[in-house]
DNA sequence: CGCGAAAACCAAACCGCTTTGAGGCTCGCG
DNA sequence: CGCGAGCCTCAAAGCGGTTTGGTTTTCGCG
């Protein structure tokens, strides 16, 4: 079904059938009424492509995911885009996925640019140096950063959570407990967040008089497995750490094995205190909850996000925000053993 | 940069362009060696957009993916996805993801179909009396499966791994070492391998001679949470299971934990084995490795699944296929307790 | 030399929708 | 009654490609 069939159909030209759809005032009310039924009646949807094509738009953003090393998918990716892709959906919108290769990334934009595919994109987690805020620029495609670029790359519209501040915070509150010797477990070195996260850490540190022990710092991918052994190395040393933390609740859950694993209890022996994204399927349950966190969702973080990608495409202003963590005490910390 | 633009520079007609560049054999090897020149200078791409409206096709396949309830996404979709997106993009096909609520489901194939935005789809974890089937055959859109129809739903094509095999060899492999009391922990009653996971261990338990117990089998959602809950409950029974089979990796970590609270140890006390999807966040790895588990990886079946829905789209015959899980002897399981 | 076929290129139609610029109609008012 | 102002409606021109159906040129061969 076709926009000439139905206005043949109907005796009108394709001209008014459309703006009556599409909601245009130089409509008579009666005529509306017709044509609308007459849509609803033969199912009539208009063809995507061919109005895409006459109107310029691609009503689509999309979304260009890098395989980290180890084809490593990053679960919060999928949160986040859940809760993007909810409100694209909402406004007849699509969400357009690309999944790459990491030195694929400029060339995944650079042909959605070229193609007119997407009217905007979201990045994820800039780093060091990242060029593709620079590329974005030079496309003119509007795009929109989750997390905060690193040093000065002009002015772009992002969406971060306070991620010093939050580590800060909950370095304090362990140094509070009586720890000394804090470890931390962070995501990738060059990454925004985890910069800004040790950046927290070690201001928390520095301001309780407190060495930072380099080698009580580690980076790496966030999964079970890296947490577990990290820990476990940890939990071997005579002066092992009392308190650790963590940048997100998987690695956390692999700590938390390898402290058990040690003979050890979490909240008496070693206190723990995690980023938690909110994943859906990792919920940090139960009352007080199994861990202390730093809390802010990263599904409601993909919603915003898609919210201001929209307006950057309407030609709304668009502000950047940063959103404050919550701390939230659980049951994995407690006074540092004596 | 359009086509016309570029003929224009080349004083060339768009017709010799555009076969030029898409490998028509009308032209001179010379004229298209000058015209790939020129469009790689001046980084040309066909406009999306017009391309679709002009050829017919989208160029696009689907994936819907619907929240369950407490707004759950399934993190086993991510890694699909991952594996099917990588097929696409090598072939210059888009992904397209629709998120919708549950009840939202057909409206939105419906949607993908009437507006010709998608050349195909693919269908997720498939449940009793699925409408989708019937959905899909009747709107004329190509689509694969991931796991097989409940029912004889007409012919469709589909890739699958065998179910019930998996849970029939790990039950089994329970009942060697000497176990009688084994629970199992699935997925959603409804969904399509829950019930033949649940089958195949009915199967072994009755050709064992054992009988099961009703108590000890719950269908829910492969939360971490939702593991720990229900084990601890098993856990405090005076006749407790002494193994237990779980569909997830994500659920096994709960019911870990759920048996170290307990003061039991995993492999001595509790026999554990679990389907592994191969989760690259959740990587059941060690040497041996920390659960006896059945696996099958979730990506791969991603990768297969796009192919096959790409040779559905281009009119190649495609065969259903099933694949075999592997039973990987891990640290989570051991004798039955005397 | 003449003729038909093959090679190389092009003009124009088309995909299905939006949008511009132009009417036709009705109505109110001088 | 005549006329300008709205109100509706429409024909036609894009949007940027692909594809059909020529046309021109070159070439082989009797």
């Amino acid at each position: 079904m076709t926009l000439k069939e139905l206005a043949e159909m109907l005796s009108l030209s394709p001209t008014t059938v459309s703006r009556a759809l599409n909601g245009y005032p130089e409509v008579n009310a009666e005529t509306r009424a017709r044509i609308e039924a007459a849509a609803h009646k033969h199912g009539y949807q208009p063809n995507t492509m061919a109005r895409k094509l006459a109107t310029g738009k691609a009503m689509a953003v999309g979304h260009v995911i890098p395989l980290g090393e180890h084809q490593m998918i990053n679960p919060i990716f999928a949160e986040f885009m859940t809760g993007a892709s909810e409100v694209y959906s909402k406004v007849g919108y699509e969400t357009i996925l690309t999944v790459v290769p990491e030195q694929g990334e400029e060339d995944a934009y650079r042909d959605l640019a070229r193609r007119h595919s997407v009217d905007g994109v979201i990045v994820h987690a800039p780093r060091t140096g990242d060029p593709r805020i620079k590329l974005l620029t030079e496309l003119g495609l509007p795009f929109v950063l989750h997390g905060r670029p690193v040093g000065d790359d002009g002015p772009s519209v992002c969406l971060d959570i306070k991620n010093a501040r939050a580590f800060r915070q909950a370095t304090q509150f362990l140094i509070d407990l009586g720890h000394r010797r804090i470890a931390l477990l962070n995501g990738l070195e060059q990454i925004s967040f985890a910069l800004r996260r040790r950046a927290g850490y070690e201001q928390a540190m520095e301001r309780a008089g407190l060495a930072t022990d380099p080698s009580l710092i580690a980076h790496q991918e966030m999964t079970e497995t890296n947490g577990y052994d990290t820990a476990v190395d940890w939990m071997r040393r005579a002066d092992r750490p009392t308190a650790i933390l963590t940048s997100s609740i998987i690695s956390a859950i692999g700590v938390s094995r390898a402290v058990r694993d040690a003979g050890l209890e979490l909240g008496r022996d070693v206190s723990l205190v995690t980023h938690d994204d909110d994943l859906s399927f990792l919920r940090n349950e139960g009352d007080p909850p199994r861990f202390t966190t730093v809390f802010s969702s990263i599904s409601a973080a993909g919603h915003r996000c898609a919210e201001m990608v929209l307006d950057l495409i309407a030609g709304k202003p668009v502000e950047s925000e940063v959103w404050d963590c919550k701390l939230i005490e659980g049951r994995s910390t407690g006074p540092a053993p004596a």
